[in-house]
DNA sequence: ACCTGAACACCGTTCAAGT
DNA sequence: ACCTGAACACCGTTCAAGT
């Protein structure tokens, strides 16, 4: 049992953080306590809420973290690729891949929501208008002038749309079967997405 | 409080379905519980675990329901329309209305979650294939020869991508604001998807 | 035979009380 | 000052006991 002052705020902060990544990864979402939580860190249910305001502010947290790896992943995919289709190709197969490999982190994103009326802070939006960015940079690429207001327009229905597939596939709603499937799924809707973008921008 | 032999099975199984409806409506899936099912039936929580197997059956037969009224709608909308296209955005109409119109009810099928590992029952996957059936006898308007396979993995991508740009929308997660937006980001996604599909079978 | 209601093992959140 | 731990108001699910 940890006691007193062994531990700053901060530090328990990061400790309950790590410790509900723990938990996520190997339990999902629905596993995920704040006993638990406490338990992992040898402190009570009590002292989490000296430290997060409750506990959809501590999911928050570690959904923030999961976009930051995210990011990181997509970004390194599309780094160097010339053209705006195959750049988004890449996009999307890292997306995919994420979800995948992280199956309950990358859950947890769509999983959790917030009460009814509650706004999703500022910080975090952010951080989702980062990942989108990438889409945005990559259709930027095409050769032609485009009002940047149809660009987000593009990015966010594109990405919608590829966040759908991956969403339908990991809940087993689409009848198909494997990775390879999900990809070829986000493949079609990528490539004619952009056939008919590119014809419309020239 | 009902006494015994009041109601058949059958009877207690529609009166809890039809309970369940209602507080969905009203509170949205996490306002729903077994205790507020019994007691808005008039009896206690065992009972309902005679009728069902738990409380995700329950609410696999409530959209159940859902998605046979989203069928209906959708349906409705796609009749008489010629061309392929206008017919996909008239389905992409209908299903983002039926999801703002009802949004508690519609948001359940995606937030309900199957415990790890467990199957969708045949008789709800195939409700879902109906629905997509939709989107494919649009698709099969086009005027080409096109592989039976290649129309369904252009209907689950599309129609993934439709979703996917729902959801965002609907918690809030693409910076979008009221209705028309969502209209027109699903209306891009089909009109440059549509556009590349056409293309390529011609 | 049909249904109850109490029990079990959990939740998130709060806050008086201890050290 | 920092943290506890018990309490409150909930969960889903089960099953001996009542009528």
């Amino acid at each position: 049992m940890a006691r007193r002052s062994d531990h700053s705020r901060d530090e328990i902060k990061e400790m309950a953080i790590a410790a509900a990544e723990k938990i996520v990864t190997e339990q999902g979402y629905a596993g995920l306590s704040a006993r638990k939580v406490a338990a992992e860190i040898g402190y009570t249910v009590g002292t989490l809420y000296l430290v997060f305001e409750n506990l959809n502010d501590l999911v928050l947290q570690v959904n923030g973290i999961t976009l930051d790896a995210l990011y990181d992943e997509m970004q390194q995919t599309s780094e160097g690729c010339k053209d705006p289709t195959s750049c988004i190709l890449a996009l999307g197969r890292a997306y995919i891949q994420y979800a995948v490999n992280h199956k309950n982190r990358w859950g947890m994103i769509y999983e959790h929501l917030l009460p009814e009326g509650q706004q999703i802070p500022k910080w975090y939006s952010d951080k989702v208008a980062r990942n989108l960015s990438l889409v945005e940079m990559a259709l930027e690429k095409v050769p032609v002038r485009c009002p940047q207001k149809e660009i987000m327009v593009a990015a966010r229905s594109l990405w919608g749309g590829v966040h759908g597939i991956c969403i339908l596939a990991m809940t087993n709603k689409l009848d198909i079967t494997g990775i390879d499937s999900v990809q070829a799924l986000a493949n079609t809707l990528i490539n004619h997405f952009m056939s008919g973008f590119m014809k419309q921008h020239t």
